[in-house]
DNA sequence: TGTACATCAGTGAACGCGCGTTCACTGATGTAC
DNA sequence: TGTACATCAGTGAACGCGCGTTCACTGATGTAC
């Protein structure tokens, strides 16, 4: 019973939990939205207007929640980086790490792409920063990895938003299916990914012939 | 006036106020979750009891828009199987296709695309299937053309998915970006989809060159 | 055609319920001296 | 160190509100003869 926590702490933790108190109450079909404060309330195990000595009101608790899952996607996207620049192999690399990082943090990034389309206009925005900021980074590393290899590619950040939309919404996709299914679109996953890069580059290095056919 | 409406004419009419009023309700930034039944009776102009005599509750609902929306976008898939058939160029039409239909019909459309991530896994599961069958429908397009045209391609219900993916999911996105805005992603959303659907090609045409620069 | 009866889309009132938010409070923790 | 006071996380009761759903009803439309 070692139990000396400053009242700053005991605050903060409550806080916690309050926000895992949310993401478990959303872990079964539920969205964000359809939750209520006394819900999450109940859920942590405090009144329903202790809530308000820790947010505002719903949607505050919801960014928190977007700024926590955000900050988990970016922190992958610099070890990411950190690799690149070891040499290894960026791409297969990145969407492995993406995916078992789906499967550890389940609930919280499932709040982060049902609330990407949800009701509230403010949290949509935030979740679009994040996504926003992941196509920059990504472009960047995409960039320094096609210098330093020789090679051309029609648009950085355009190859970059396709790889990460399609990463983040396929991801939301498969939260309704089995394990064993949820391997199977991994794996067309990576396929995809892997299509998107080629066609950039293919696209980049005949860029007359790519018209004829395109066209023709 | 003229109005000799038999009694089932004038209740398929009251239907359709129904599904027209939530699709209008829905129009600026409000999810289907989000609406209340009293709200929906409220702006079709009946009472709140009368909603029953159309729909068993919220849900069967929000199933009958999913099956509008979706019938509307395999109609748009079966023009793009003609014209595929008459030797025209399809990607580039059916990309232009969806991208005015979903300008056309927006509100309607949204409700697919919110609801795809939304609250009640019955409607998600509606959606799903929507998509795989645009899925399916669009892979066996990709396979007639280029079996036409004597290109291979590593697996085409893979690249149709991945496109359906993509352009519904960048449609998203778009909702809440300024017209402008939208005609800059929908540009970029071309070019991904050529990026897929060449990668595709790349892939297949030379795979081993391809296993050495993935892999090196 | 007119008459008697059946159907059923639409109604208005009522219900119990969970919601978000407010308020004055309590009592443990923190601080000044 | 002990004492007096300040802070503030957490509380329980209360509020008014909109919700989904039920029910017995009304009256126009439809049908049988």
């Amino acid at each position: 019973m070692t139990e000396p926590l400053t009242r700053a702490e005991q605050k903060q933790q409550t806080r916690e939990t309050i926000m895992t108190a949310a993401v478990r109450k959303m872990n079964d079909d539920r969205g964000f939205s359809s939750l209520s404060l006394r819900e999450v309330a109940k859920e942590a195990g405090i009144a329903p207007a202790s809530f308000y000595r820790h947010f505002e009101n719903m949607e505050d608790l919801a960014l928190a929640l977007v700024k926590e899952a955000g900050d988990a996607l970016l922190k992958i996207m610099s070890i990411t980086r950190e690799s690149e620049e070891k040499g290894e192999n960026i791409l297969e690399n990145a969407v492995a790490m993406c995916m078992a990082h789906f499967r550890e943090n389940g609930p919280l990034f499932r709040v982060l792409a049902r609330e990407s389309t949800g009701n509230s206009p403010i949290i949509r925005r935030a979740i679009q920063r994040v996504l926003n900021e992941l196509n920059k980074q990504l472009a960047a590393v995409i960039e320094l990895e096609m210098k330093k290899r020789g090679r051309a590619i029609t648009d950085a950040a355009w190859i970059a938003e396709a790889i990460i939309t399609i990463i983040f919404y396929i991801g939301v996709s498969n939260i309704d299916l089995s394990y064993a299914r949820q391997k199977e679109a991994e794996k067309r996953l990576v396929h995809h990914v892997r299509a998107i890069y080629w066609g950039a580059e293919a696209m980049a290095s005949s860029q007359h012939l790519e018209r004829q056919l395109m066209l023709s």
